[in-house]
DNA sequence: GGTCATGGGACGTCGTTCGACGCATACGCC
DNA sequence: GGCGTATGCGTCGAACGACGTCCCATGACC
């Protein structure tokens, strides 16, 4: 068989990865195959070799494209304004109604491993400590010049610990009835996490929180 | 091939979730095949299917063996004494060193999933709730009676916090270079987290979910 | 001798490879 | 410029080994 030339190079990729996205989406990653990426497409597997080294590639940029969406939902999310407490609930929120709509999708990024061996390429990363930069920044108020290292665990600590609420409570691990359960677990973390970094903040006369160092 | 009865049906299920386990615990879930358990155990594949349901059923029995592990090894943390905070701090640590000793079984707990339409046994649930009960058990000497609600929302919310370090982090995607890192956040959660109860706890008499932001 | 655990082949699936095919393009020739 | 041929390479689909699962003749135990 000759070449089509129905799809550049850049619109095949494009359409493999949307079709096993779609897979991934309304069968979960154990749903996944090659053949069927190839079928939806109307290509034969051995097409989609030529574009990607295997069915973990392949997976991998389907990762990416997730990791965007989520990116581009947090950013849109602190477009707007409110006071800081605000701003870390609503990020949250935007994060546990992402993976609530996209269950299968957010599964994918921990339930899919690299083949022993193989790091995470660097580029996986960056979209990492970007998505963890939306926190950082919305906690910025919180902290005073100087205090980068503690706003970094501070933000790490805060992500982590949605991403646990969220992680069981959609795995169904977390003894939670209703999805309100999960929102108003994270606003409790949220509140009182916030709540003791201040008090530890004025009680160590180290700094305050909303108000100038002097 | 007639009946070997050199193994009782019971002891045939202990070696095949011992194989099982094996395999998961070297190689990962994916390397897991009921061949392969055949192999080692010296039996053959249709076997396994006189004992188990399918694989899927072999895998959920070996996640109730973790479990119990799991919860073998917080027991055994939890009998010591110690302050309050000081007996959390040895919980969260000896959950942390368990998924460090063995990532790939207990990663299991969570990248496998129930075929669709069918839920967790209750069995299961209820190992969950022992897990968590731990939990609550070391947090008991915070909350006075009748704030049990309170009791068990947070305990929820430490469990969950300290669960998403661990995932993230053994995950490598925490941007976390060493492990020390993890243990330092567990401890800031978990310190930051229960100042800021004490300090609900102090201001209103009582805290409630939402309004522990002063 | 009857029961039934067991072995092992069968079926349809999978990921991945690879050589043959044939379309799109480039070139040679008129 | 037009036409025929040669070349390159995208594509197909068969092939391979391994998979989960099923099935039933077999033959070891009671």
């Amino acid at each position: 068989m000759g070449r089509r030339s129905t799809h550049t190079p850049q619109q095949l990729r494009e359409l493999i990865l949307e079709a096993a996205q779609e897979i991934i989406q309304s069968q979960g990653l154990a749903g996944l195959s090659a053949r069927e990426i190839a079928r939806r497409i109307s290509y034969s597997p051995g097409t989609i070799y030529n574009m990607f080294q295997n069915l973990d590639d392949v997976v991998l940029n389907v990762e990416a494209r997730v990791l965007d969406a989520l990116d581009a939902r947090l950013t849109a999310v602190l477009k707007g304004d409110g006071d800081t407490v605000g701003r870390i609930e609503r990020l949250a929120h935007a994060y546990l109604s992402f993976t609530q709509e996209n269950p299968r999708l957010w599964n994918l990024l921990f339930e899919h491993h690299m083949p022993a061996g193989t790091d995470l390429p660097s580029w996986y990363q960056q979209k990492l400590e970007g998505l963890m930069a939306r926190v950082e920044e919305a906690l910025a108020p919180m902290f005073p010049a100087g205090r980068e290292a503690d706003r970094q665990r501070a933000a790490r600590v805060l992500w982590a610990g949605v991403h646990g609420i969220t992680s069981l409570s959609t795995a169904d691990k977390l003894s939670i009835v209703t999805t309100d359960g999960a929102n108003r677990l994270i606003d409790d973390l949220i509140g009182t996490y916030l709540a003791g970094l201040r008090g530890a903040e004025s009680g160590a006369g180290a700094q305050e929180a909303h108000s100038a160092k002097p």
